[in-house]
DNA sequence: CACAATACCTCGGTATCCGAGGTATCGGCG
DNA sequence: CGCCGATACCTCGGATACCGAGGTATTGTG
């Protein structure tokens, strides 16, 4: 990956994260290829990057954590708690400021170079 | 600044300050109450996190440094090489990428939670 | 003359993210 | 039955980003 989409993608794996458990509960593993699935591919997170991010949103009490028996699997699901859906919506509402903002301070195309200020 | 804000905030640093130099050549200081001001406020770097940055992208061969004496002070003055200029249409690329698809990955709204497949 | 503004900088700490590695279980194939 | 790939969890070290706090020196203003 190249390093000005690594730059951008930088802070938005959260997001993409609680957005992909608002769906439903979810573990890791599964999560992952979730993602890289529902987002064709844009977004594939590391394990070393998943696994410590759901650690740390578990801490700051955003997801809570259930263990589960599946097929013969220890699975631990991750599910939104109400402070992890309050910050979801904070995300959304800052992503879609920034998403306008930026649409209108970023030039579109190479411009003339008007004068600085002295 | 809260977390939400700070995190999608991330990345964004360097595509504001190269979308910034477009324009023309900027010193530090002075580039820093610009960028404030272009972006009514939203973007407003720490010193701590410009002068860094502005070596960053002067190794990186983004930028050029030239000394100029304005008004009897020492004012270095970044400019935008044509590897910057790359940088820069390749950011806004990405950035529009992300934008466009992070609108049909994004829920807008809470919905139903339909069953994760076993 | 004191003080705010200008103009540059560094240093240490926190956080993010990744790649590389490690462990264990399950299912299928030969 | 033994092996291997997929599943499922994890940690550790390194690189990078960003910030806050601090430091230096000059210029303009009251």
């Amino acid at each position: 990956m190249n390093w000005t989409t690594l730059q951008l993608r930088k802070g938005l794996t959260t997001l993409i994260v609680l957005d992909a458990l608002e769906e439903g509960a979810w573990y890791a593993y599964g999560l992952r290829h979730a993602i890289h699935d529902r987002t064709g591919g844009l977004f594939s997170f590391s394990e070393g990057a998943l696994y410590p991010l759901l650690h740390t949103l578990q801490a700051r009490g955003l997801v809570s954590v259930q263990r589960r028996q599946t097929r013969g699997r220890d699975r631990l699901y991750y599910a939104l708690t109400a402070k992890g859906r309050t910050a979801l919506a904070e995300f959304r509402r800052e992503w879609a400021i920034l998403r306008t903002a930026l649409a209108q301070v970023l030039r579109p195309a190479p411009g003339k170079h008007p004068e600085n200020r002295s």
